[in-house]
DNA sequence: GTTAGCATGTAAGGAGTTACATGATTTT
DNA sequence: AAAATCATGTAACTCCTTACATGCTAAC
């Protein structure tokens, strides 16, 4: 089952799909990538890259040539059982795929997930934000009167954001089961009326 | 110095001053209060509590008395070397003050403190987020014509919620500035428009 | 030639979660 | 009477960050 740690892990694979790769240079993709937030150091990230060599999901492709001097940068290459393993958390759906990192990174290699767990995904982490909206504002009823200004105002943003993060999964599943291609006509607006 | 694990003890400092308070009900409005993300454990609450007891932060008070029998509740108070704490790490304004959760516990608590602070707070979480803005535009720029289409929409989606955040926190910096009464005309909307 | 960035790693330690353990009280 | 929820705690463990350590290479 999916480990909160198998982020790293499925980010890594996903990467390596496009092609081999160096730890700096995928430390790099990473960052920019759920770049809101947290940023990933080496002291996490080596360490990984080492065990999934060992797990053999990965191997070491001889070091990249540049032309003048090869200095030494390790480059990385998916293996079958890598990719395997990549598809395998890729199509398990629970819990911890809606958690906010995970479906981060579930959803940027979405490409190579077929539609139904696409949708699935999507509806479930919509549920999920649903569910939450629905206590706090049962919770924000109850306690209305006595909240502080800031800590209200903080509420209101929070509820909004949440609120627009619903309405843009509901565009994209519409997206999927209508569209062929989903990410073309885009969540909230056409091309254009920007 | 504030290091990142004072994110619980200022959140009870901040809630204490609210009024006493057990260490169950602190959790749940902790939760509610920081609630779109990770959810507090008591693993983490109550050894932060015995710390910020010993540190002579909080003073336990009597238990609280329920009319028809007393369970075993420990009601918490704020000491007033406790209070300095609190006024102290409220106006530590540095970088750790505009991470994700530390700026949402700081500002939730703005109305414990001047004006001056909250501007600096403000205009410290709004720069970083505009800095992580243009370092991500930039990068988009160059690596545009590569990205996958779901990436793309993540990286979108994610761009227009910076921006969103921008704009609230730009509202918030005018108001603080022009009205003695910032929260009550509110960011986006006036009153009422919903 | 020296600074800035590329590139890889390790060791120690912090922060918090999970799982466990226990018992009272309220609701059904 | 059972189930849910209130209420408090501890121990082991995981994940990650910080700080350290090293050396190459490009730019200025």
């Amino acid at each position: 089952m999916a480990r909160r740690g198998d982020t790293i892990e499925l980010a890594v694979l996903g990467l390596l799909h496009e092609g081999p790769m160096h730890g700096y240079e995928l430390r790099k993709r990473l960052n920019l990538m759920l770049g809101w937030g947290r940023v990933l150091s080496y002291g996490s990230l080596y360490p990984a890259l080492k065990k999934m060599l060992r797990a053999n999901l990965i191997t070491e492709v001889s070091t990249a040539t540049t032309p003048t001097s090869r200095r030494p940068r390790i480059v990385y290459e998916v293996t079958p059982a890598g990719t395997e393993q990549f598809q395998r958390l890729m199509s398990e759906v629970g819990p911890t795929a809606w958690e906010d990192d995970n479906f981060d990174i579930r959803f940027a290699f979405f490409s190579s997930t077929d539609m139904e767990i696409r949708l699935r995904v999507l509806e479930g982490r919509r549920s999920r934000l649903q569910e939450r909206l629905a206590r706090v504002q049962a919770e924000l009823a109850r306690t209305q009167a006595e909240v502080d200004r800031y800590a209200g105002e903080l509420q209101r943003h929070g509820v909004e954001s949440v609120e627009r993060e619903v309405r843009w999964l509901s565009d994209l599943i519409r997206a999927e089961r209508g569209d062929e291609d989903p990410a073309t006509a885009p969540a909230t607006k056409p091309v254009g009326s920007d």
